[in-house]
DNA sequence: GCTTCCATGTAAAGTGTTACATGATTGC
DNA sequence: GCAATCATGTAACACTTTACATGGAAGC
């Protein structure tokens, strides 16, 4: 499980709640990786038992207890022993690519509604991803101070944008010979 | 459930057992979807429950019996529905990108081996796809007779070329920028 | 002799999404 | 008045992987 590890990442920065790590996702890793709160707080839970979290409750009045959990020495050490593990090959799920691959069952203008559709969905995609390496990203590291953090936040922008691009010009390619050839 | 259209989609070429389905997923479209026999042979039963498909049973001496699967007017109509449909963004998890998010905690060496490691994978695999874009494909086209079709999977391997070589400049430009600055 | 191919599955565990449940405070 | 923010979770469902189980035939 890497949400597990994603985890243990973000608590290595600072103690935090689970609600606060949901935060986290959506404003920094949410274009390669998600969680959603009713999957983060059992996890939270199970990773205490298996000591790799403290937790400590701060009591609050007319609004839930905040349960701030930090990242002990045991969570510590199996972050760095996932990070620097050898990873394999993640499976890939591409349902978008099945429906082109058995696009030739559809009609001509079917398939290209398919394809139009994908590419406007990326490029509004790509526009965001751009705006956020242009701010958000400076932001965050004046925010922290983390500089040398800030460097590799800022590779898995690019990385972001690089393959949006490349998903976008295939697609471009694609509507074209559809056009011509089907 | 995209294992169900995918499945849908093979056997709307033609009648197969689980056994042969698992192969065409080895063989076309692996590269974005995989299902394992034990993932398919309950789908398969699910979906004539549901009366997507029709089975018939092949008897054979000193072998399992091959149970023939066919694709029904629903299941037919069910595949279409789906391919005509539009989709909503897939949930985007990669792994490698969590840890290069976090790889600031990782020594310069350390983070760079894992991006080395990354990038040796993925340039065997381009290779193997681009093998497979010069000779498998236009196999599998002369095979079925599929010309149609074959422009589809066509579009496929192009999109799994293309976005594999973004991920591998994607990789050489962070090593160099790694290599640089931290 | 060992591996691969053919051919079927079940069971358990892991991972993730969606729906349900509560409830005060702040801003539009 | 209505939505969003803060803050916690449970339960049910959906999907996927891994391990277990069988067993003959063909090729090296």
């Amino acid at each position: 499980m890497s949400l597990k590890h994603a985890l243990l990442g973000f608590l290595n920065y600072k103690g935090m709640t689970g609600y606060e790590l949901k935060q986290c996702f959506d404003r920094s890793v949410h274009y390669f990786w998600n969680a959603n709160l009713s999957q983060i707080y059992p996890t939270l839970g199970q990773m205490e038992k298996e000591g790799l979290l403290t937790m400590e409750v701060e009591y609050q009045e007319s609004r839930p207890n905040r349960k701030v959990y930090h990242i002990t020495g045991a969570g510590c050490e199996e972050l760095h022993r996932w990070l620097r593990e050898p990873m394999d090959p993640p499976p890939v799920r591409q349902a978008f690519l099945v429906k082109v691959f058995f696009g030739g069952s559809l009609e001509k203008e079917e398939i290209l509604a398919q394809l139009r559709q994908e590419l406007e969905l990326h490029c509004n995609l790509l526009a965001i991803l751009e705006d956020r390496a242009r701010e958000g990203l400076q932001q965050s590291i004046e925010d922290t101070g983390f500089k040398r953090e800030g460097l590799f936040w800022g590779l898995t922008l690019e990385a972001g944008i690089k393959s949006k691009k490349a998903w976008i010009e295939w697609l471009e390619e694609a509507i074209a010979k559809v056009e011509l050839y089907s």
